[in-house]
DNA sequence: CGAGCAACCTGCATGC
DNA sequence: TGCATGCAGGTTGCTC
């Protein structure tokens, strides 16, 4: 499910919730996620407030004056605010408890997800550490694409989902911000200039930001027992629309495979 | 080293 | 209706 504009959704929702709170209790109703989650994350969390939730790619990180509880939500995971007591459904792996009774529940069906501990200075760990600049950050420009493009004969759809690159470029938004860019998916990065890379990564901020802005008007529903966080609002240009008529110039758009994801492009637009 | 790809899982849509 | 198949928005870690 989540991409980057999904998570720095939930971020938004769950923070004005969480945030501030002390954690007074945590329940493990299925450990087993990436990792499995560890036996002790009771205690460790047990009476620490959370000092804070930030984002860093796609891992959302719960800060505490003893450490950081790290999640991930893979393909299928979600964070929702209930209150304690709600009955859990059947993924829900994590419930955090605050003193108040809001609880901050992990749901993930396909188990992708991760929920890890570390003591260390946040960023330092090790699933952090090699993590290229943030998409709408001023690091990320068409000088990096180009830098880390020089003599790659790899698609260029795959240089832009490559996280030490650049983070948060998931499948659809990689094939979205290619089709707005002009530049065809599996063109060998090495061979594009400079001029389109810095087209190029202003289209991946633009699809971002924009995914974001969207995502901003389901904040509601991350709180309450029923229903799902509303992603799926946002309308999406070729993704999910392989052999449909091109937005621009009407030809079929074409389906292929890359890198064993589903890549959709026009033959006519797309150079 | 980079590149390619199998693996980790469940749920859902589709087709017979 | 039931069953088999294929597909899914991410990331790690293997082999070549």
């Amino acid at each position: 499910m989540p991409e980057l504009p999904e998570v720095e959704t939930t971020r938004r929702g769950i923070s004005p919730h969480i945030e501030g709170k002390t954690i007074s209790n945590v329940v493990i109703r299925n450990h087993r996620l990436r990792w499995p989650i560890r036996e002790d994350l009771p205690q460790l969390l047990q009476d620490q407030p959370i000092t804070n939730i930030s984002r860093r790619a796609k891992y959302l990180m719960l800060e505490t004056p003893e450490g950081t509880l790290i999640l991930h939500l893979g393909m299928s995971g979600s964070l929702r605010v209930v209150q304690n007591g709600d009955k859990p459904g059947k993924h829900d792996h994590l419930d955090l408890v605050c003193s108040d009774g809001t609880t901050l529940r992990l749901h993930d069906p396909r188990r992708f997800g991760a929920a890890v501990w570390t003591d260390e200075p946040c960023g330092q760990h090790s699933l952090l550490e090699h993590l290229g600049p943030e998409p709408l950050s001023d690091e990320f420009n068409g000088d990096r694409l180009t830098q880390c493009a020089k003599g790659k004969s790899r698609a260029v759809k795959l240089l832009i989902m490559d996280n030490q690159v650049v983070v948060g470029v998931g499948n659809i938004y990689a094939n979205e911000a290619l089709f707005m860019a002009g530049i065809r998916p599996d063109r060998p990065a090495g061979k594009i200039s400079a001029r389109r890379y810095a087209r190029l990564a202003d289209c991946i901020k633009i699809v971002l930001a924009n995914a974001i802005e969207k995502g901003g008007t389901t904040l509601k529903d991350f709180v309450g027992g029923d229903g799902k966080p509303g992603y799926f609002q946002i309308e999406l240009t070729v993704y999910g629309h392989g052999g449909e008529p091109c937005p621009k110039c009407e030809k079929p758009l074409t389906e292929i495979k890359l890198g064993q994801r589903t890549t959709v492009f026009c033959k006519s637009c797309q150079r």
